[in-house]
DNA sequence: GCATATACTCTCCAAAGGAAAGTAGGCACC
DNA sequence: GGTGCCTACTTTCCTTTGGAGAGTATATGC
């Protein structure tokens, strides 16, 4: 405890803490992040062009990410009941918000990538 | 395609694309997040020590997780040969800029929190 | 010589995830 | 009028991942 009063800026309820956790466990989560980026770029989206889209997705983790998503309020789920089925799936403005939120991650991904395989090749050569 | 140039600032590499999107999925770990946050807040740390701070993490996790990071170049691992044995983990600069890019994550979790709950009650409240 | 303390490691079992086939139902085609 | 297509799932089966808890190594204190 060299610098004990170093970092509590903010004194947060831990409940908040605690739910702000759990919350961050759902969201941080491949495939969410991954379809929010598609559905970020290219805007709204049928279920099959979503699963083109998004690289090696199953149609049963799509299925259950865009409902996770959806319960979430991220993303907003249109029906329309003609046949063949089409259903199209569109950012909230809650979603659109994460999206923003995860940008300066991708940023960091795309500036750091380099760094990460160096780390990684370094690692692996270890004997 | 109602507005054609709408998204495409920069046009970057695919294969860079799919680079960044493995990268991603790796690093939108749950756990990868939440080792990324205490040690952010609680600077270098002991092996139990985290186990005791991240929430609900198995043994089996904790170290797997700190072995990806550790090999991704997130973290730094501190053996000092004592016994019993004792194992500092810490962020490399890469790691903290890394905890840097989630922040906006945070701030958006505990932002939006209640608007997700209130999503969640309403979607869980249809028939 | 026996318990202790620490950072794993191993084993066993449950849960999550992927692949592929199945489902519903109006419509075009033969 | 029967056949198959189209789409968004759903179901089934099997592999992989993850969690709980016990085991391991070993110098030190009692």
């Amino acid at each position: 405890m060299l610098q004990p009063e170093q970092k509590s800026p903010d004194p947060v309820d831990p409940r908040v803490e605690m739910l702000v956790n759990e919350l961050i466990g759902r969201v941080a989560d491949k495939w969410t992040l991954l379809v929010l980026e598609e559905l970020e770029e290219h805007g709204t989206c049928r279920f099959t062009r979503l699963a083109q889209l998004v690289p090696g997705i199953s149609q049963k983790m799509l299925t259950q990410t865009l409902r996770a998503m959806e319960r979430d309020g991220l993303v907003h789920r249109t029906v329309h009941p003609v046949i063949p089925p089409k259903v199209e799936y569109r950012l909230t403005d809650l979603g659109r918000s994460l999206g923003e939120a995860f940008c300066g991650v991708w940023h960091w991904a795309e500036a750091h990538l380099g760094e990460v395989e160096a780390a990684r090749a370094e690692f692996d050569g270890r004997d």
